[in-house]
DNA sequence: GAGCGTATCAAACGTCTGTTTGAAAGTAAA
DNA sequence: TTTACTTTCAAACAGACGTTTGATACGCTC
């Protein structure tokens, strides 16, 4: 039987590993609405309801802070799962986009990092490294591979990775671009249902793109 | 015959222009290399060799000077070009899909407005209202025009709209994710033959996908 | 050259930023 | 309870930011 010190470490932690857990849920939160030079560490701190020294105790820095919260184990599980499904590769390819693009649109999403991700493409920050490293450069490997088995191996390395990025970039897109398309489409909703037409959409286009450029290699 | 005064005016302007246009041209160049956030009113200044008090002097503010930096007369034109071009509706895609890239990517094009554009999708600024109206919302209305010729009138609106986001996106992820792309791929230089390959590769893709749900929608 | 409006400049302003500090509060073992 | 250590806190720090100011220099008309 456990003794009611243990139970309290192992349910509710220690009290500083619950604000450095809240000071991460924060951070999550803001870095994926405001830029990193955007995003104040004092707001961090307010929705964390914390002390805006406490950043730097647990995290030494605002960069630290970042890179700590960053964590794609989501992303990964979801490759993971698709490499070992039994389907064949088109439909493979349906289900990834339709959960990625749940990843990036889905608000509902506990999955933050993907879009603090996509908002750290343009802006190089320290973290971007880890950000590449980590996520970016296995989603891109990841995207190869099932378009070669698509593709088959009759078109060339360049073409297979400009195929990557028309999908990455269609994902992103939508992501990127969520503050005009709002402008441009204000009666739009992001709802479920809509997210994942917009997954068929972005794989029914992108087999299309990849089947011609079979043909024209071929050709 | 012109007097010495009205050469002055028309060839080298007044001294006050001149500066107005060196910070114009700075202000470009730096709100196309930071974000909105990132670039200074200091960096500005000191690239067109001007005060830093210029800037609030000759456009009020930090806003007010994006704001008149922005200037989509090239992009306009383009679109311009290539409605009135007699070529059919699929290599007027093709066209135009190369000339934005070039426009998007080539550093040496000096139209760096579409960049900043690119950058700012992400990062709502008092300018987006402007870059909407101006450049995002015409361009998104001469794609679905071009689109809908090719396509027929036998695909709905919606699909229509995620097309148009399609080749958007695509056209804008090679601008936005440049710092990762050189990460990824360390070795390749965009050059012109380059860029104008990823053109016609966003081209071949999209027109196979564009074509494909054609299909389907008659199915 | 005198006078006048415009443009430039160094300097300072107030504010916000990430970060540091030193004291206070909390925690747990002896 | 005492002791030693960890965590929190209000306050202040140094620097960068956009902007303002008042003096100075310039260009032009008379």
């Amino acid at each position: 039987m456990m003794t009611e010190v243990e139970i309290k470490e192992v349910e509710i932690k220690t009290a500083s590993e619950q604000t450095r857990m809240r000071l991460l849920d924060a951070a999550r939160e803001v870095f994926s609405q405001h830029s990193f030079q955007g995003a104040t560490v004092r707001e961090i701190c307010r929705r964390a309801e914390a002390n805006v020294a406490a950043v730097n105790y647990h995290f030494g820095s605002k960069d630290g802070l970042l890179a700590e919260a960053l964590n794609f184990a989501q992303l990964a599980a979801l490759q993971k799962a698709n490499v070992e499904a039994a389907e064949c590769p088109k439909i493979r390819l349906r289900m990834f986009l339709c959960d990625f693009m749940l990843m990036l649109l889905d608000e509902k999403n506990p999955s933050s990092q993907c879009r603090i991700m996509a908002r750290e493409l343009a802006d190089p920050t320290p973290a971007l490294d880890k950000i590449v490293r980590e996520a970016i450069a296995p989603l891109h490997e990841f995207l190869g591979k099932l378009v070669r088995e698509i593709v088959g191996d009759k078109v060339g390395e360049a073409e297979l990775r400009r195929c990557v990025h028309s999908i990455v970039g269609q994902c992103l897109f939508y992501r990127h671009s969520h503050p005009v398309l709002q402008r441009l489409h204000p009666k739009l909703r992001y709802d479920r249902k809509e997210i994942e037409a917009i997954g068929e959409h972005i794989a029914e286009f992108s087999l299309a793109g990849i089947k011609h450029l079979d043909k024209v290699s071929r050709s």
